[in-house]
DNA sequence: CGACTTTGACCCGCGC
DNA sequence: GCGCGGGTCAAAGTCG
């Protein structure tokens, strides 16, 4: 049902994909973005027990010089959970979509912050990504961005046992992640906004939440039979301009192959697919998800929407490690650094030869909406960054699409 | 026809 | 023990 809504992956992918220049460290004062060549990464986008793209993985294309010392969990400090995000931004990290007026919000937050230059963000409602890791108390969230939010927006990504009044299953870590509300471009008649990202959901359920003017929807992975990965999503309850949503479980199997992303994708409520103005209004929000691939993952275009081919999350989003609350998850996390079986393990930064090599296997209609995704929009690609030859032929040739 | 969304009912955990 | 609220199930309907 989130046909029309705009991703997650979108939102990474519009930084990904959009020139993205990261910084992080404590100066988020820094408004104007680094050269890309002078830009650390983001982070190594390490393990994403939730498999969710968005969560950690980092920009490969922009060849983001990673920490490498650092790996993806000490980059991004630990968030605490609330059970409402508030507004206050202490120590994290913000990963920021900037365009020219987004990166101001950096500064409000004490944490080091990525400053993410995209061109993509100017045709984003999503100008900043805020993505977070939680485990200490309330720390930043979501900014109060309602008087802002086509400008700049963020993504929270935290891990607590207890967001949003969620239960808590044994064993199960849960991540939130703030974004903004596509609003009118993606919501359905509901009013409801579902962000989605590489993964394929399937929704299930859908549960009025006391004290909160809107539902909450309950998505699970669809990528595969059994996949214990599910998500809610729900707006939320401090601003409704942003979205909340709660990833719980993990994927039990690599990340969505082309087949397995296109499953249950040909629906499309949306006439965006086949509408080119819609579309081009949608298409940052919209075209990449597993169930926005269902919008954009029409059978006239059953290549463009995922990145899935490979095993490994071929992502060129910006990548944000996140932090998990529970040591269990931690360790298995760790696992997954230290696993090179690892399937989902989206380390690009550190392997960019592997991300390659990943790209080889992906088709290249997928990839060319992936990035177009990104550069299309903006159109600065030639000051902000180089782009890997292997890209250029993509770009030139999608960026129609996008527009 | 298959996969999705919708939605009411049911189940379960938690607090009182 | 009971009630509330959140999470899930599953039938019905929709869509491509």
């Amino acid at each position: 049902m989130d046909n029309f809504q705009g991703d997650l992956t979108d939102v990474v992918r519009g930084i990904g994909s959009g020139h993205v220049s990261s910084s992080t460290g404590p100066s988020p004062s820094s408004l104007s973005p680094p050269p890309i060549s002078d830009v650390p990464s983001v982070a190594s986008c390490q393990i994403n027990p939730f498999g969710d793209p968005f969560v950690s993985m980092a920009d490969p294309l922009f060849n983001l010089t990673a920490n490498k010392s650092n790996n993806s969990f000490e980059v991004f400090p630990e968030v605490s959970e609330d059970d409402h995000i508030k507004s206050k931004c202490s120590v994290f990290p913000r990963i920021q979509i900037s365009q020219s007026n987004i990166i101001q919000d950096a500064s409000k937050c004490s944490s080091p912050a990525m400053a993410v230059s995209s061109a993509v963000a100017a045709a984003s409602p999503w100008g900043m990504i805020n993505v977070v890791s939680t485990n200490s108390p309330r720390n930043c969230s979501m900014v109060d961005n309602s008087n802002n939010t086509s400008s700049s927006s963020q993504i929270q990504i935290s891990s607590s046992p207890r967001n949003l009044g969620i239960k808590k299953r044994k064993g199960q870590g849960k991540k939130v992640v703030c974004i903004p509300a596509p609003a009118a471009i993606n919501s359905r008649s509901s009013g409801e906004v579902v962000p989605s990202d590489l993964w394929a959901w399937r929704k299930y359920g859908q549960k009025p939440i006391k004290g909160s003017p809107y539902p909450r929807g309950y998505y699970r992975c669809s990528s595969s039979k059994g996949c214990p990965a599910r998500k809610q999503v729900e707006r939320s309850r401090t601003d409704p301009n942003m979205l909340v949503i709660t990833y719980t479980s993990e994927h039990n199997h690599p990340w969505p192959t082309q087949r397995n992303a296109l499953a249950g994708s040909t629906r499309s409520s949306i006439s965006s697919s086949s509408n080119p103005s819609s579309k081009s209004l949608t298409s940052i929000a919209t075209a990449t998800t597993s169930s926005s691939s269902r919008v954009s993952q029409n059978k006239d275009e059953p290549n463009k929407s995922h990145l899935a081919s490979s095993s490994t999350p071929p992502s060129p989003y910006v990548a944000a490690a996140v932090k998990e609350e529970d040591v269990e998850e931690r360790q298995n996390k760790m696992e997954f650094d230290n696993d090179p079986d690892n399937t989902y393990r989206p380390e690009f930064q550190h392997q960019p030869e592997g991300f390659f090599a990943d790209l080889d296997e992906l088709e290249e209609d997928s990839l060319t909406m992936l990035l177009s995704q990104g550069f299309s929009g903006g159109g600065n690609l030639e000051n902000k960054t180089t782009i890997p030859d292997v890209f250029s032929d993509f770009f030139d040739d999608d960026s129609s699409r996008s527009l």
